[in-house]
DNA sequence: TTGCTTACTTACTAGTAAGTAAGTATATTT
DNA sequence: AAATATACTTACTTACTAGTAAGTAAGCAA
């Protein structure tokens, strides 16, 4: 593996953890046992660190939609659940839409703009599945799929947060009732 | 006003605004006039100036709880919404919680504690408001009221985030059918 | 074998962070 | 009038921030 890859890794492993303002470029050095102007060579800026960490996640995202067509919508929706699970299992991290949201102010114009098409995507995507699941009688729900996406989305993002203070049960709670709610 | 009132108020917009790290002593210097030093004074510690301003919010909610315990359950329950609306129009922060989960990793260990208190005492209040409010006749909803409290905070939590990114039509959706989801 | 590129290190800068020690002006108490 | 407390300022420290300039060792290309 590059360094270049391990940086990117330990970096998006920080942020999901502290935010945009609580990692250094010092905490990536000292953990791969290399200068703080290394990285600099492979990212000039901080800036252009969390953008190629955007990126990365935002093709992932991708890959994982088209990797996931043949399913169908439940099983769908569960794997995008799982996400967060998995977010909860790692060091009690933050989505990264939520890591980069809190520090949103600190963000410089590019990353928030990143942010925002990463967002839409996400947003996008999961009301289209809630729509043609409803159509298809795989779920039912009260009013329209773009809020119910817009409601298990934030929930799952504020349940994140939650977690680090109340613990994982009330993680579960929400998870378990957010489906309910859209069970046929 | 007292120089220490401004600067807790002034404080608790950064914090809100920025998070934990997101905000330092040199902000609110320059922001009232005054020497960094002055604020050491008042509050020996960012520590200690954090530790205050939960306090200071956890005593306006259970004073805010006292005030509206005349009124039925649906009012209290669109008075805690209305906290939220507050956030999102005062320069689109986040809520007391939300800011200090997200630093989570970054608070000494007592303000890790207050914040622990504060939101358990929420989630307790709002809890039993549905779970009465159910009993009353006056909400109808699925699952326990625990659960139901839990999905509409974390909810609300990460609508005020996601507002940052995606704007206030969003959060206004989060929010109408979160209360459709409890009408009876 | 000379020159160029890659992937760094060394050594630094300017700026900012929280925090402190000592001094000062004003008001209050004795 | 003298002593004390309040509410600061001045001037500083230590530690850390992102970022940079210059140098270097290894590998590949002509």
């Amino acid at each position: 593996m590059q360094t270049r890859d391990k940086i990117l890794e330990l970096a998006e492993g920080y942020l999901l953890q502290q935010g945009y303002g609580g990692f250094s470029y010092a905490d990536i050095a000292k953990a791969l046992n290399i200068k703080n102007a290394a990285i600099h060579y492979h990212f000039a800026s901080k800036e252009e660190l969390v953008l190629a960490i955007i990126k990365n996640a935002h093709s992932r995202f991708e890959h994982w939609k088209k990797h996931l067509e043949v399913q169908v919508h439940w099983v769908r929706v569960s794997r995008f659940i799982k996400i967060y699970d998995n977010s909860c299992d790692k060091s009690d991290s933050m989505c990264l839409v939520t890591a980069l949201c809190s520090d949103y102010a600190l963000l410089p114009t590019k990353v928030q703009g990143a942010l925002n098409n990463f967002a839409k995507a996400i947003h996008q995507w999961f009301s289209e599945i809630l729509a043609s699941g409803r159509a298809a009688g795989e779920f039912n729900f009260e009013g329209s799929a773009s809020q119910r996406a817009s409601i298990i989305q934030t929930s799952l993002m504020g349940g994140l947060l939650i977690n680090r203070v109340m613990g994982r049960s009330q993680y579960e709670d929400i998870k378990n009732q957010l489906i309910n709610d859209i069970q046929s």
